[in-house]
RNA sequence: GUCCGGAUGGUGUAGUGGCCUAUCAUGAAAGCCUGUCGAGCUUUCGACCCGGGUCCGAAUCCCGGUCCGGGCGCCA
């Protein structure tokens, strides 16, 4: 049996009169003497439990005032437009249940009196999550997924779970956490990429996982973590450009839905929400470097990767989303297509945000041969992917695709200043726990 | 990994060798109070990260450690 008839925000002044039952946590308690008020939170809000001395019975009224912050309890009682209460109205009482008491002190404020520092919040995410601003972040960040989802199923695109415990450790460079797996060593996976490209010679034509990632990179910023989700999509048939038209009217997908579905998460957490517009701005690599040798008279190479502070540089001038097409071919993975023409550049394309990379993705190599002489070209051994090649010698569509990092989605979507604000339980470097 | 900064009641802080028996806010405990909405008032409670050193004297200076924040690097 459900213990609340209504949430708080479902109860307004028009429904004065109306008996309401109510659950949620106790947010402040305020003795005024011959008054007391209790202000009840879940998750939809706010609402005023009012006791006047002389209209409930002594017991009620000493109980109330007993209740200690953060407590659970279940209030049954009528609804009275008052407009001296917040909300324009408040609860006549006639019944306060203490679900289960809160231990005192808590481990921090929940209601923002007193500020507290992210790793002190960290630690005590659980009542972290009770702030309204903080619960806001991962009921748009659901919104955000059910939204995709929709929007991913819309263009026939089938969902799919890839492994995250795999026998590879030669994908690439980057550091993969090793595990023990039965009597073998294994890995946590650090992308999909392999096996939505597998999926592609098996002939699902369009994929998309949305999946935690691992990666063993001891990086410590406020961008980066260690466990992440990612959002990525696999098109046969198609080339980059086309999925970079995916990719687009998936991001203004998300800030639409939002900006019309999430008006009270927006407003906790005081933000001016403006929705981008498609289409985004493509540049190419070469004429980003050009910009940032012009505006920053720094010492950069055609072929290096852009360093924080040009990217930083570029995301100011450019001021919104833009791509950036046409890298060089030696600074992306060896499943990247180089133009035939000009194999130098490739196929290749990075989805920015002013402030940080939000996606990578790619047209892809789908010759085998040439995927061959691009894995030995990185330096790696083909032997270590067979079971990836293999794929490729049987019939694989020409295909192309992009992964997208939902929680730098969310950061930049709320201004967020740490991708630890928009992970509920993150890992990084330090923290396991909680 | 590296550079810079930091660690003081449950939480957030003040403090730059003696005035610290450590500030303020919040919190907690008790009391007063009938309209609070960060309620108000009175009383009380609660802290110098760990180890070593310098000094008559260390929260404060030095060394080592641990942890934290920020920048950069790394991030096929």
């Amino acid at each position: 049996m459900i213990l609340r008839t209504h949430y708080t925000g479902d109860v307004t002044p028009e429904i004065d009169g109306t008996e309401v039952t109510l659950a949620g946590f106790a947010h402040e308690i305020r003795n005024l003497g011959g008054i007391a008020f209790l202000v009840l939170r879940d998750r939809k809000g706010f609402a005023q439990i009012t006791l006047v001395k002389k209209l409930v019975d002594k017991a009620t009224f000493k109980k109330v005032a007993g209740i200690s912050r953060e407590s659970v309890v279940q209030v049954r009682g009528m609804v009275k437009a008052e407009a001296k209460a917040p909300g324009g109205f408040e609860i006549l009482p006639t019944e306060v249940q203490v679900l289960n008491a809160a231990e005192v002190p808590l481990p921090m404020d929940p209601t923002e009196k007193v500020e507290c520092e992210l790793d002190t919040r960290l630690d005590s995410r659980f009542m972290d999550i009770r702030r309204p601003c903080v619960l806001a972040a991962f009921e748009i960040e659901s919104a955000v997924l059910r939204v995709l989802r929709d929007y991913f199923y819309r263009q026939g695109i089938t969902e799919v779970f890839t492994p995250k415990i795999v026998a590879a450790a030669t994908e690439g460079g980057t550091d993969l956490f090793p595990i023990s797996y039965f009597e073998r060593e294994a890995f946590l996976n650090q992308s999909p990429q392999l096996y939505k490209q597998m999926l592609m010679g098996a002939g699902m034509d369009r994929v998309f996982e949305i999946g935690p990632i691992f990666r063993a990179e001891e990086h410590d910023t406020r961008r980066h973590l260690n466990e992440a989700i990612s959002i990525d999509i696999e098109v046969s048939f198609a080339d980059d450009k086309d999925v970079m038209d995916i990719l687009e009217g998936a991001v203004v997908s998300a800030y639409q839905y939002v900006a019309e579905n999430c008006s009270r998460q927006l407003a906790a957490l005081n933000l001016d929400f403006q929705v981008p517009k498609a289409p985004f701005k493509r540049i190419t690599y070469t004429e980003a470097l050009e910009l940032a040798k012009e505006g920053r008279n720094v010492p950069m190479q055609w072929g290096d990767d852009l360093d924080t502070e040009t990217e930083r540089f570029l995301g100011e001038t450019i001021g919104e989303h833009y791509f950036l097409t046409d890298w060089p071919s030696s600074i992306k993975p060896y499943y990247t297509l180089p133009y035939e023409d000009r194999p130098e550049i490739c196929r290749g394309f990075d989805l920015m945000h002013p402030r940080m990379e939000l996606a990578s993705g790619a047209q892809r190599v789908h010759d085998h041969a040439m995927l061959v002489e691009r894995i030995r070209g990185k330096g790696l051994d083909p032997s270590g992917f067979e079971f990836y090649l293999k794929a490729f010698r049987y019939g694989m569509p020409p295909h192309a695709g992009w992964g997208l990092g939902l929680s730098r989605l969310i950061m930049t979507m709320l201004k967020l200043e740490n991708i630890r604000d928009a992970v509920i339980f993150p890992r990084d470097r330090r923290r396991l726990v909680p």
